[in-house]
DNA sequence: GTCTATATGGGGATAGAC
DNA sequence: GTCTATCCCCATATAGAC
C-alpha cells in the first residue's frame, strides 16, 4: 500500500460518517469503514480530535476561500452601489450545497460536513469551527453592514446567526422539512431548497430594524 | 422518602442535564445530580429511552398547549381579516424563552429542551419530537397560509423549517451568537433576541414567493 | 422502593511484534 | 507503517438482597 494512502481512506470515511452520524461516530465504525486497522488513525493522526481537525482542515478551509471569492466578485460587479443581498446569499450556501456526491442524489459529504460544524457542541469542535469562520463571517457582515445601513452591528450579527442556523440545519438533515410536511416537500431537490432558503433569509435581512431597548425589564414594560 | 419523590428528582435533574448536555448524557450524570441510585431510573422508567419520553411527556404538551393558546387568541383577537404574523411568531416563540430559571439569568431547562428536541438526530427523539409538534405544526401553518395566501403549501412548510431551525438553534446554545459576534452581542437578553428573532422570520414570511421551477436541472439552465 | 454488585458491550488509546 | 492484543474507562441494564 502506497504511503498516504491509508491516511486518506481514514480521511474519506471519517469524513462521510461525520457528516452523516456527527463528529461522535466511534473510530471502530470510520476504520471498518475505511477497511483499515484501527491502530492506524492513532498513529496518522495522534488521536480523535486529531482526526476531526484533518478532516475540517481539508475542506472547511477551501469551502470559505471559495465562497469569499464569489463574494468579493458580486462586490466587484456591483462597481456603484452595492450587490443584491440574493447574490451575497447565494455566495455563501451555494458552495456548501453544489458540490454533488456522484450519482446518487446525495449531498456531498461537506454540505452535512459543514451543516455538522455548525450544530455541533462539543467544545474541540466549536473552537474549529470558529476559529475556521472568524474571518469569513467578519467579511460577510461588512458586506452585509453595507446593504443594510439601517441595521445596527448587533442586530446584523444577529441575524447572520439567524441565517447560518437555517442553512446548517437544512444541511445537517434534509429529511426534516419532509418530516415536518408530511411529505409535501421534497428536501432532495436542493436546488428549491436553496432558492427558497434565499427568499427567506433576504426578507429576514430586510426587515426593518427591531426597536431594541436598554435592558429586558425595560422591554417588559414598554412592550404594551 | 415519599413515594414519587425520586422518580420526580430524576426527571427535574434528567431536564436540566439533557437541556444544557444534550441527550446523550448518561444515566449516571443524571442520577448521580439527583442524589439517587442509579437503579431506580430502570425502576422508574424502564430504560433510558423510556426516560427521555417522560421528560418530553411533562414538558412539551403543556408547552404546545400553551402556544396554540396564544395563536387561537390573536387569531380570535383579528376578527375581521387576519392576525399580524408578528403576533403568530410570538405565539410560537414566547412561551418556549419566557420561563426563567429562579434567578441565575439562564434560560429555563424547558427552552433548552426544546431547542434539543428539534436539533437531536437520535431516532427515537425524533419520532417522539415529529408526534409531538405534528398537530401545533399543522395548525401554525393554517394560520400562516391564511396570512400569506401567495406561498404554496410546499414553500409555506419550507419557511416553517426554516423558522424553527433558527429559533431552535437559538435556544439551544444562545453562546452561539455571541462568540459568532466575538462578544457584540449578549446572548443573555432574550427580550431583545426573541424581538430580533420575530422580527427577522416575520420578513423571512413575507419575501415573496420564489420563482420555482420543475427541476433542478431546468433551474440551473433558467437561472442566468 | 431502594440498594449493591455485576453482567455485558463499546469507546479511545497504546505497547510492542513485525 | 501496519498489525495484534490488551488496558482501562464508561455506558446501560439487571439480579437479587434488603
Amino acid at each position: 500500500m502506497a504511503t498516504g494512502d491509508t491516511r486518506l481512506k481514514i480521511l474519506d470515511a471519517a469524513e462521510k460518517l461525520f457528516s452523516t452520524e456527527g463528529f461522535g461516530t466511534s473510530l471502530r465504525a470510520v476504520t471498518g469503514a475505511a477497511g483499515v486497522n484501527i491502530a492506524a488513525v492513532n498513529y496518522h493522526f495522534g488521536c480523535k480530535d486529531g482526526l476531526v481537525s484533518a478532516v475540517f482542515a481539508r475542506r472547511l478551509g477551501p469551502l470559505n476561500e471559495e465562497r469569499r471569492s464569489l463574494l468579493e466578485s458580486a462586490v466587484a460587479r456591483a462597481k456603484h452601489g452595492h450587490p443584491p443581498i440574493e447574490a451575497v446569499l447565494e455566495s455563501l450556501i451555494r458552495p456548501a450545497v453544489d458540490r454533488w456526491g456522484a450519482s446518487d442524489g446525495q449531498l456531498s459529504s461537506i454540505a452535512g460536513l459543514l451543516g455538522r460544524a455548525h450544530s455541533e457542541n462539543d467544545p474541540h469542535v466549536r473552537r474549529l469551527v470558529f476559529e475556521q469562520f472568524a474571518t469569513t463571517t467578519r467579511r460577510y457582515c461588512e458586506v452585509l453592514a453595507s446593504i443594510l445601513p439601517d441595521l445596527d452591528d448587533a442586530e446584523l450579527y444577529t441575524r447572520f446567526h439567524f441565517a447560518i442556523a437555517a442553512m446548517a440545519t437544512t444541511l445537517v438533515d434534509p429529511e426534516r422539512v419532509g418530516l415536518l410536511s408530511d411529505g409535501l416537500v421534497d428536501a432532495r431537490d436542493m436546488d428549491t431548497m436553496v432558492a427558497r432558503l434565499v427568499s427567506f433569509l433576504a426578507g429576514g435581512f430586510l426587515a426593518p430594524p427591531t426597536a431594541v431597548v436598554a435592558s429586558a425589564s425595560v422591554a417588559k414594560r414598554s412592550a404594551k
